[in-house]
This record gives structure tokens, sequence and C-alpha cells, in this order.
DNA sequence: AAATATTAAACAAACGTTTGAATAAATCAA
DNA sequence: TTGATTTATTCAAACGTTTGTTTAATATTT
């Protein structure tokens, strides 16, 4: 019972903490929305930097790439590679856009600095491994020449991009801005296949094209 | 004399802004930063959130892009404005990356409504208006049938990523951690080539390369 | 001498957190 | 199962700080 109370707890924490960023929420704010009482955050969790703690231990394989298990499969290309890792990004962050934002604010912020320089490793260690996919796919002279970091930040900067502001995605997309656009498994489609044509298009020599 | 110490007081906010956050920073911290009386803030500009509304006034023309600028000259192919696009867009990015730290923390946050629609409404526009420029070229025949808005979500995602991270930045170009990335113009031309290439492998039918 | 700028001190409100009593749940001897 | 006892949870109220802001006196310019 308790865990389900801390998850409902943490669950309200990152919808507001996405939208109103961490000292823009009270912990009264975070009571009220949750629907229990002031004491009870500092109850399960000890304080509020520590309930941040807690939501990042929770989502820890959210934030794991799932490149070490790409590079077991002997059979996958490069380019399969890349395609599944680029499908597993948009799906991951479309499907927790709220903790994607949470995770990019703590990120630009450097007020909680554990946090800051954890997130920061983080992402710089998944980019790098990511680049080193692209960096062998060049050496196998299957890609052209590309810069492999600045690639891999595209791809994650295309994403993230699209999660940072759901009332431009709205605006984008002609729908009312109470729409949810990042559920919405077209809108996930269409930004796989923009990707994945484009990244293609980046990496592969000509004489690739079947055309 | 007033003017310059508005200016000071701007500056300082927007560096504390973009690293601490709008609530993450106090009046006192920022006074004390700037050097001036915690009552100056409110003697200058009347609250904490007219700071904000100030500053955004201040680089209203920062915000600006430069497409009608570009669509006035007829010579220019939409490739060309393409690249200048691109070339502008990094050139005030990677310069005004504080600023546009705080942008973006603005922008992902619904706390202050007013500056939170205008700032989405904004880069909406902004995106159109240069999504636009690329169907021209679809429409021309000169460019593929890429996904417009999606292709611009692209271009200024790859150079949002970037700015999101300072460290990340350095950790990624093995520089030591208090390195300043974005005013090195070296790392600056690397980003306009990446994206330039990219965006023109994404752009161009095969025919256009000239190899 | 009038207007502007600067200051330390004080203001009420909101903050994260703690308390101690009240309630609910779990544990266990009979 | 029962009733007793311990443990875990919930709550309203209060704690000391910090917050943005204002004040009223002083200094500086015009």
């Amino acid at each position: 019972m308790a865990v389900d109370k801390k998850a409902h707890i943490m669950n309200h924490a990152i919808a507001l903490f996405a939208d109103r960023g961490f000292e823009g929420t009270s912990i009264r704010d975070l009571a009220h929305e949750a629907g229990v009482n002031v004491a009870m955050v500092n109850y399960y969790f000890g304080s509020k930097e520590k309930l941040v703690e807690a939501i990042l231990d929770e989502k820890a394989s959210y934030m794991k790439d799932r490149i070490e298990e790409l590079e077991s499969n002997a059979s996958l290309s490069e380019l399969d590679k890349i395609d599944a890792l680029i499908e597993d990004y948009v799906n991951r962050i479309l499907s927790g856009a709220s903790f994607h934002k949470f995770l990019y604010k703590e990120m630009m912020d450097t007020k909680r600095d554990v946090i800051h320089s954890f997130l920061n490793k983080s992402i710089a260690r998944n980019t790098r491994n990511f680049a080193a996919i692209i960096q062998r796919g060049i050496d196998k002279k299957m890609f052209k020449e590309v810069d492999p970091i600045l690639t891999v930040t595209s791809i994650i900067g295309s994403i993230s991009q699209v999660v940072v502001s759901k009332s431009m995605c709205n605006l984008l997309l002609s729908q009312p801005e109470a729409n949810e656009p990042y559920t919405d498994e077209k809108f996930k489609q269409r930004l796989v296949t923009h990707i994945k044509s484009m990244i293609h298009a980046h990496l592969l020599v000509e004489s690739s094209n079947h055309k």
C-alpha cells in the first residue's frame, strides 16, 4: 500500500515539476494535487530534494539506453541499430513526455549540483555510445564521413524539441490547445519516419540507395 | 546612468535565471550578484515578474527571425535562404546561450502563463515561416518531399540540444568543465557545417549533387 | 530646492519541515 | 477468533526561514 502511495505522489510530482519547475512547485501544491496531507511528502521521502532523487532512482531504467542489448545482437547492421535506437528514443521520450521535460529542466539547472552533473554525464555517455555505432559504420565505409556526435545530438534534439512545448506542437498540428499530441500514435510514427529518412540521407552514400 | 544600471541588472538576471530558474533565483541572490541593493530591482522594474517582461522586451529583436528580410531578396534560392537561416540561428543561439536557456525554461514553464503562450506562439510562427520556405522548394521540385515542419524542428532542436548543457558539451569535446564552448568560433563552425550537410542531404534530390 | 537614487530595516505571506496527537493496520499471545 | 499491543499512517497546527515587496530616512544629481 505504501508503495502505491509513494508512486502516486511521485507521478503527480513529475507532472508538476515538468510544468512549473522544482522551485516553482510547493509541497502544498503537490499535496493538494495528489490529494494527500502536506506532511506525507516528508514522511515518505524525507525532504523535497530526496523526492527528486527517488524519482530519478525509480526511473533509472528509463534513462538507460538499449545500446548494450543491441550490441549483443551480432546480426544487426549499424543502420539497423540506429533505426532501432531512433524508434526507442521516440517511444520513450514521447510516452514519458512530462518526465523528459522534468529531466531537461534539471539538466539545465545548476542548483541541485549532484543531479545536474549526474544527468549531464548520463546523456553524454549515451551520446558517446550512440556515436560509436555511427563511427563503426563510417569505418566500414557504409556511412559518409559525418560528425558522429553532432549527428546523435540532432536525433535527440529533434525529439526533445517536440516535447519542449505541447502548445507549440498543437499549433503546428493545427490542433486545439488541450490536445495531447505525444500519445497520438500517428504523430509518433510521423516523427520516427522523418528522423529516419533525414538520418538515412545524412549517413548513406548515394550508391546505397536502391533507386 | 539609469539605463546602464537597468541593463546591468538584466544581464545578471538572465545568467541567473538560465542557471537556477526564475523561482530558483531570489531577488537577494540577484542583487548580491549584480552588486546592488535588494530594493533596486523593484525600484527599476516594479516587480520580479516585470523584470522578466523587461528582459523579453529588450531582447525582442533577438527573437524576431530574419525571414522577412530574406524574403525581400529575390535573388536568393530557397537553399540559400535555408543556409542563411541556419547560420543565423546558430550564431544567435550560441552567442546568447544563457538567454536561450532562459527562453527554453520559460517555454516549458506554464507558471507565467502570458509569457509561456507568447513564447510558444512566437516559436510556432518562426517555425511555420521557415517551413514555408522549404515547402516552396518542394513545390519547385528542388527539394525532396520531406516533412517541412519537422525538418525545421530538427534544425532548431539540433542547436538547442547543444545549448541545453554546457557540461555535456564539454564532455563531448573532451574539454574541461570550465570551458566555454559556445563562444568558440571553431565549434560554431563545426555545428553549422554539420547541420547544413545533414539538411542538404535531407532536402536535395540526388541529381543536384555535383559528384 | 526639487527630483532622483540608494540604503537598512521591516512587512506580511509563503516556504519546507517538524511536532504530537489521533487513527488505522499489523502482529501476536491467548 | 479474540482482544491487547505494537507499528505504521494521517492530520491540523505550529516552527523557524526565506521569500518578494515596501517603507522611510539618507545621499546624490539636477
